[in-house]
DNA sequence: ATGAAAGCGCTAACAT
DNA sequence: ATGTTAGCGCTTTCAT
C-alpha cells in the first residue's frame, strides 16, 4: 500500500499538499493538483482511513443503531442510511438490541467512541440515557423525540389524521388502537394522534393493549378483539395489524369485511397481505436520507448546532382491509373534514 | 478522553506497560496489571480504536456483506455476526446491495481497505470478482463457495433430502422445482440436491423459473403452477413459497390439501403463514457465529490458512403445507430412505 | 517483567 | 499556493 509520502516525492511535492490535494481540492493549483492526483491514480493511492482519524479527528464512519434488524420497519431506513452515508464516504456501523431495550445504552455507548456520529431509530431507553449518548456525539434521532435533542426526524400527523377520517367517512363510530409497548415514544405520539383526530371528528377510540410490536402478539389479540364486536381497528404497527388478520378466520370474521383494519407503517408485507392492508405510509428512505444529512451538517457545525426537528409527511394507503361498514350508513362527511 | 498516557503516569508505569495490560494481560505481572486496570477503570480509559490500526495494523472493524438487509433470510445471519464480533471486540459494517449484483463488487471492495476482514452472505457477482476480494482481505464466505475461497460456511444437503422425502412418503411422484435465479450459486446447489434425492427415490423433478427470490415472483407461480396441475411444489425459498401460497386460492387450490408446498430458509415468516409453510430451516445464527469465529482465525494467522468448508446442518420443519396426497395412495417407503 | 524510543500515515497549524 | 514541523494514541522492537 503506498502512503502519502510516496506519493509526495513522485510527484515532486510535500506531504501536504497530497493531503490538500484529497480532502480541499481547491486549495491547489490545478495543475498540481491534477499532476498530484495522476501520481496517485498510477501508484494505487487511497488515503489511509487508519490514519486519518489520528492526525485529524474525524473517523470517517457514523454508527446507526435500530431495535431489530428483522422488524421490516428498519430495513428501508438502514438502506437508504447507508446509501446517503456512501456518498458523504463515511462507513456505517450498524447495531441492534434485538428489542432488549436494556442493553441498547451499553451497545451504543460503545458506539459512540469510534464514529464521529450517531443515527438512533426509534430508541427505547429512557430520556435520560438518550441525553446521555447526545452529551456524547452528535446524534441524529429517527422517530423519537427527546426535549434537548439537536436534531430529530419525526413522521407527521397526516397520515393517522387521514386514518380515522377515512373509518369515520367509511361509517365507523367505534374505533379501537392496538396499542404498541407503553414506554415506547411512538406509541405515545400515535394514540395522541389519533385520540386528537377521533374527537375532532367526533369518534370514540377506545385503547386495548399493549402489544409488542410483533405478529405474534397481533395475533393475540384477535381474540380480544373478536369479543369486543369492533368493527374498526387501528394497530400500532403493520406486524400487529397482520398478525391480527391472521387469526381472525378462527372467530369468522373477515378483515374487510366484517371489520376494518388499519396498520401503520405500510411496510413491504403490507400490501402483499390477504387481502392487502390498509396502512399509513412512513417513508423510511426519505427518514434515513434526511437524517443523513443532518448529522452530517452537525458534524460539520461540531459545537454550537441549532436544534432541529424534521418531519416527514405520512400518507393513509388504502387497500382491501377497509371497506364500507355494512352495519352503518356512511355519516356525511364535511368537506371541513379533509384540511 | 484519557489516553494511555494518562494511566501510564498514573499508575507509575510505562505506557508499554499499559498497552500490554489491554492487549496481553499475561505478559504483565498479575498485581502491576491489577493496578493498571484499575487506573483505567478510575479514568474512564478504554484505548482508542483511531490508533490502534496505525500503530498495529489492525482495525478493529470487519465488512459484512449482504444482499438484501430487507430480505427476511438475513436478519439472523446479521445479528449473530454482530453479537459474536461484539464479544471479539469488533466493529460491524453492514453494507447491502438492494439485490444488484453489479454494484456488489465497488461497495464490497470499498469496505475491503478499511476492515481486517470481509464476510459475504450469498454474493451473486461472479467467481472471478470473488477471488479479487479473496486477494485483498480475509473474507469468509457464506452461501456460497468458489474454488481457491479459504473459507466458506455452507448449509448440509439433509433438509432437501428430507423434504423429498417427505413428499414421495406422502405419495407424491412428481415434484415441481421452482427455480431462482440462474446465477444463484444457491438455486444451483439447491438444484442438484434435489435431484440427487429425487432420483434417488424414483421421483420426477420438474424445474420451472427461474423467479427472484421475492414474494412478487412467487406470487407469478401460482397460475404456472395450477396449469401443471402439480400437488407438490419446492420452493427456492420461503419468500417465493409465500407469494405462490397467496395467490394459490385464485385458483381453487389450497396449500396443504390440493397442493403441498415446501420452502427454504425457514425465515420468520414461514410458522406464521396460513397455513403454517413446511420449510428446511437454515441456522442463520449458528452460520453467522460459525463465519465470525473462522474469520476472526483467519485473521490471526494472518497469511497461510489452511482452507475450510464449514457445513451447518439443515432439517426440515414440517407444517400444516404438506399432508398426504389425497388422489395418490402413499408409497411404501423403505427404512432404507433414511440414512 | 518493564521501560525507552521509534514510528504507523496522516492532518493541521504555522511559516514562506 | 506550497512547504515545514509537530504531533494524534498506540504498538512494537529492543534494551534493561
Amino acid at each position: 500500500m503506498p502512503t502519502i509520502e510516496d506519493v509526495a516525492t513522485r510527484a515532486a511535492v510535500s506531504k501536504s499538499t497530497v493531503s490538500r490535494a484529497f480532502s480541499r481540492p481547491d486549495s491547489v493549483r490545478a495543475d498540481t493538483r491534477d499532476r498530484v492526483l495522476a501520481v496517485a491514480r498510477e501508484l494505487g493511492y487511497t488515503p489511509s482511513r487508519a490514519a486519518r482519524p489520528l492526525a485529524g479527528r474525524r473517523t470517517g464512519s457514523i454508527g446507526l443503531f435500530v431495535p431489530d434488524i428483522a422488524n421490516p420497519f428498519f430495513p428501508p431506513i438502514i438502506k437508504s442510511v447507508q446509501a446517503q452515508a456512501r456518498r458523504a464516504d463515511l462507513g456505517v456501523f450498524v447495531a441492534d438490541s434485538d428489542e432488549h431495550a436494556e442493553d441498547e445504552f451499553a451497545i451504543i455507548r460503545s458506539m459512540a467512541g469510534q464514529v464521529d456520529g450517531l443515527l438512533m431509530a426509534s430508541p427505547r431507553m429512557s430520556d435520560k440515557a438518550v441525553r446521555d449518548i447526545l452529551g456524547i456525539v452528535p446524534t441524529v434521532l429517527i422517530s423519537r423525540d427527546v426535549e434537548g435533542a439537536p436534531a430529530a426526524v419525526l413522521p407527521d400527523d397526516t397520515g393517522l389524521r387521514q386514518a380515522v377520517e377515512h373509518l369515520v367517512a367509511l361509517g365507523h363510530e367505534r374505533i379501537i388502537y392496538l396499542a404498541g409497548p407503553e414506554d415506547s415514544y411512538s406509541n405515545a405520539a400515535r394514540r395522541s394522534a389519533l385520540r386528537a383526530a377521533a374527537s375532532r371528528l367526533g369518534a370514540d377510540l377506545t385503547e386495548m393493549g399493549p402489544f409488542r410490536p410483533a405478529f405474534e402478539a397481533g395475533a393475540r389479540a384477535a381474540a380480544l378483539v373478536a369479543a369486543q364486536h369492533a368493527t374498526a381497528i387501528v394497530a400500532y404497527n403493520d406486524l400487529v395489524a397482520l398478525g391480527l388478520m391472521s387469526r381472525l378466520p378462527e372467530f369468522g370474521l373477515t378483515a374487510g369485511k366484517d371489520i376494518a383494519v388499519i396498520g401503520i407503517d405500510d411496510i413491504w408485507l403490507a400490501p402483499m397481505a390477504q387481502p392487502p392492508l390498509t396502512s399509513v405510509r412512513f417513508p423510511g428512505a426519505t427518514a434515513g436520507t434526511v437524517a443523513v444529512r443532518l448529522l452530517t451538517d452537525m458534524i460539520e457545525q461540531s459545537g454550537k448546532y441549532s436544534p432541529k426537528r424534521y418531519t416527514v409527511p405520512t400518507e393513509l394507503i388504502v387497500r382491501a382491509t377497509t371497506r364500507p361498514n355494512p352495519s352503518t350508513r356512511a355519516l356525511p362527511v364535511s368537506t371541513a373534514i379533509t384540511p
